[in-house]
DNA sequence: AAGGGAAATGGTAGCGCTACCAAGATCGCG
DNA sequence: CGCGATCTTGGTAGCGCTACCATTTCCCTT
């Protein structure tokens, strides 16, 4: 009967590391958690056992024993798309010097997905839950109101927050780029839109309404698929929407990777842009800035995003209530060569 | 006195569905693992009562108890990059069914920082690891052979190890892709590199070594920056090597995104691709075939990269060790118009 | 000098789950 | 029909950590 190591792979506790320094083990835990309420020398001894002894905390069994985790959730549509690609980044830089750890969940625009995530890591009682946009269905609500944690909504923003959100206006941001094209004298403007998740919808929504305010709107103008978006894919769209309506005289794409696809398209075509072709696309990656012609878009702030929402997330968590529940970021109409005629 | 929810804030456990249930709780758990050794009359008993509680399972107390976490731990260098973001992909689909979890973490290209993210993530006892590259310290090395879970190292392989690993050499990668430059007709082919981690390094001595062999290397056609890539950065970098290499005909990019900035360049610059310069870059994204001209690259498996790691850490996890620990995955000269002359 | 309070340390009792073992029920086979 | 093998179920005892409370020591007041 073997009286100790039954299961533990045999890596030292805190009990050993408490043995070792001659303290007791509620002490090093303390020590390690909030080393200011421990005496320096009992520090050092301490420090000094845990370095010998190569201890690691087991973040379980303290996850276990407080009833949370240093983990905060987070679950974007998409990991491929460089949009979220940058949120992540901002996330992981807000987190700083916090022991906080980012558990990232991909729910590939599905709501159901999300649901069966949030579930999952709920499981794991996370310190707070970053979600992206506001179309979660009842029964995340449900699950996450119930979660008792912070939660922040990122990317959108709406007028029913489940706790905290912080984004910018898609319609605004349709609408924004829809009137510069018709401002720049473009008659003739196609959307042109992938995957059509509800930010894309809300896009197309703000395009809309901006051309039927100028009596230019004609839903054969509208090309859309709920295909993946994709630099290809801009080529194929914008081909049907030519073929659609030929004296199209310019798009305004759901995003840049379309916008690229369409500025490749037009140049093989040999159609020039912004003279008889205008371009414009969403959230102005970094390519759009050097492309030839360098292409018209909606600069979103993505990295930003990422940023103040673990900034919410942790004042959140150590009590500070925002006054401000719902922060409107804002977006930037970046004007470029490709819609200057 | 309470007596019972001093801590966890009165969540349903495992006892209080055995109750509900009517059966004790050791058999909720095992209807919860292997429902196939439970009897199908009890399983169904014990579903309606965790449906009607909505009990969630407590992962860290499951991790705790059993001393491991189905967990498998990611390091990758950027989450930014396209490259990792479809690896990524990979490894999620990898999953399949699976109840394991993925927990990433992001490397920022720095072994340091690598070995402080695998300290945490072995503070969880995950049941796999998977890292990329070939590159980690001899720290990280001592934590991982301890940590007795299984190891895959992707994206890369050598001749040393940890346990598996699945990948491609970049050095024949590089020097693939400069000889099909030199078959092409092109004598002042250029280096151009960002971040030049050592992947890229080991690109780079690809291109030297084809180079040396025909007799047209020279240093002032390498043009690199540890600055990270983009497609910015590949316009800046053709500028200098142009400035430096008057007669520069051809360009060899660590990467896509620098190729692509080459491009956008000489369009602007009205330099004839493939006549005048010819473009060839690395990974081959989606972009590299829409592009006009189409621009030579070498297509990486890296999704398939990502599939088959979690695919050997699965198998290792279930006991199953592979006869190959080194798996060449190889890679595809993507031969396009940038450099058909 | 007595009293009050803060700071430092430790002991006890779980957190919610599962490994391990035991025991009863069922079955097959000679 | 007896006996071992298999299946199903349950009890006990932790996993490694921390919340809660108790204790001791050392100041600082008054």
């Amino acid at each position: 009967m073997r009286p100790r190591t039954r299961r533990g792979g045999g890596r030292p506790t805190i009990a050993d590391v408490a043995r070792k320094a001659g303290v007791g083990a509620i002490t090093v835990s303390r020590a390690l958690r909030e080393p200011d309420r421990v005496s320096r020398e009992l520090r050092e001894q301490i420090d000094k056992a845990v370095a010998e002894l190569g201890y690691v905390l087991d973040r379980n069994a303290r996850a276990l024993a407080s009833a949370r985790a240093d983990v905060v959730a987070v679950l974007v549509p998409s990991l491929t798309n460089n949009v979220f690609a940058d949120v992540v980044r901002g996330l992981y830089d807000g987190l700083g010097d916090s022991h906080l750890q980012l558990h990232i969940g991909n729910t590939h625009y599905s709501g159901l997905e999300e649901e069966r995530l949030l579930q999952g890591f709920i499981g794991q009682r996370p310190s707070a839950v970053v979600l992206s946009g506001i179309d979660q269905t009842a029964t995340s609500r449900a699950i996450l109101k119930e979660a008792g944690c912070p939660v922040v909504q990122i990317m959108e923003i709406g007028t029913d927050p489940i706790d905290m959100m912080i984004g910018f206006s898609h319609v605004e941001g349709g609408r924004a780029v829809t009137r510069h094209l018709i401002e720049a004298g473009y008659r003739r403007i196609g959307f042109i839109g992938a995957r059509m998740d509800p930010r894309s919808q809300r896009r197309l929504a703000g395009y809309r309404a901006a051309l039927e305010e100028a009596g230019l709107f004609d839903l054969r103008l509208v090309t859309t698929t709920t295909a993946p978006s994709s630099v290809s894919l801009g080529r194929e769209l914008f081909r049907d929407a030519l073929a659609k309506v030929p004296t199209l005289d310019a798009v305004f794409c759901n995003n840049d990777d379309l916008a690229v696809g369409v500025l490749f398209e037009c140049n093989r075509a040999a159609l020039a842009v912004p003279g008889k072709i205008g371009i414009a696309g969403f959230n102005d990656l970094e390519m759009m800035d050097v492309a030839y012609p360098s292409i018209t878009s909606v600069r979103t702030p993505r990295y930003d995003i990422g940023r103040r929402a673990i900034a919410m997330a942790r004042a959140a968590i150590a009590g500070e209530r925002p006054e401000q529940r719902v922060v409107d970021t804002g977006f930037e109409l970046m004007r470029r060569e490709s819609t200057a005629r």
